[in-house]
DNA sequence: CTATACATGTAACTAGTTACATGATTTA
DNA sequence: TAAATCATGTAACTAGTTACATGTATAG
């Protein structure tokens, strides 16, 4: 499991609360790791009792009271254990492959119709990524350090995203080209 | 959830006990749908149970016996049912890019390795898949139906693999790049 | 006065993983 | 005689989702 880890490397990032956190991971971080807010606070929670981080209430004015988190030495010395530690390939999930693979079961012209949805929804968010990286990142060649490593993410987003929007236009085109014909 | 719908799916193609199954979710389906003999078992008797399919005991001799599952009406109703059934695009979660992310906060040189380790295992799928591409789809425009199908959901793991393998070189190149120039 | 942002949580459920458990037959 | 394949399961645990629950402050 990594979203404790994903939480320490956001915290080392910048110390904030449950709720910052939850914000992050719909932006950013949550581009390849998705976590909900009652994910975060239950899992900052065991963080807290394993000693990996500490918490900190701060008083606002104006706004609700909130919890800070800040990574402690313990958990600098988690996330340096499993940055080294070597994990299983990523096995693929794709629900629409599952689809594509049953369509002959089911109304092929419904599914080809949630296809282009897809493809749409994904173009989109391929759109999002590409506007980051213009404006965050003009000069690739020239990043160093956590710039860089930031950048590498975001082609990863970029990359997986555009895998799907040309998947799913081959899908679509040899589909209809088969419905097509032999009706 | 799809696993019993990817059960249903792999049922409608061919009727099979629990086991062959499980070696089916170890290749063809498990090239993009993952799934435990554990979780087989435990899905098939949820199934039986919700009447999707019919359960067979089936005598054989060398070896032991087992139980044969088809689909029975309800289940293919439930199929198309799905079949039909919007959902939400895929969500991206990638470790090894969170790892990537903070990678500053641990043993560069380490991280590395892990990445190209990861690299020639995924190239080493995209082999297997394009092995069976052009073994079993040697001319995909005459592709129809169900073999244009599966022929799809292929297509799907080649891109997947071929777009990781792409992006772990993207990572090496620039991250020895990074750490050559200022060291 | 309504919606949005800020802020934190609990409870119940669903899905997936890991470890344990058994036993026959075939091949090297 | 050891390993691999065939065959089926239980138990405990970990992770993730959905629904419920509450309350303040600000902007339109």
């Amino acid at each position: 499991m990594a979203l404790e880890h994903a939480i320490l490397v956001s915290l080392e990032e910048r110390s904030g609360s449950g709720y910052e956190l939850a914000r992050r991971f719909d932006k950013s971080i949550g581009f390849f790791w998705a976590a909900s807010h009652q994910q975060i606070y239950r899992t900052l929670k065991r963080m807290v009792d394993l000693g990996w981080v500490t918490c900190t209430e701060v008083a606002q004015d104006g706004k609700p009271d909130k919890k800070v988190y800040e990574v402690g030495d313990t958990g600098r010395a988690e996330l340096r254990r499993w940055l080294a530690e070597p994990g299983d390939p990523a096995v693929l999930r794709n629900d629409l492959a599952v689809k594509i693979r049953g369509a002959s079961y089911g109304d092929i012209p419904a599914l080809l119709a949630e296809v282009a949805r897809h493809r749409d929804a994904h173009a989109e968010r391929l759109d999002v990524y590409r506007v980051i990286e213009k404006r965050d990142f003009p000069d690739p060649a020239a990043l160093t350090g956590r710039h860089l490593h930031q950048y590498l993410v975001l082609r990863a987003g970029v990359r997986a995203e555009r895998g799907l929007v040309d998947w799913f236009g081959e899908v679509l085109e040899a589909m209809r080209r088969d419905g097509g014909e032999d009706r």
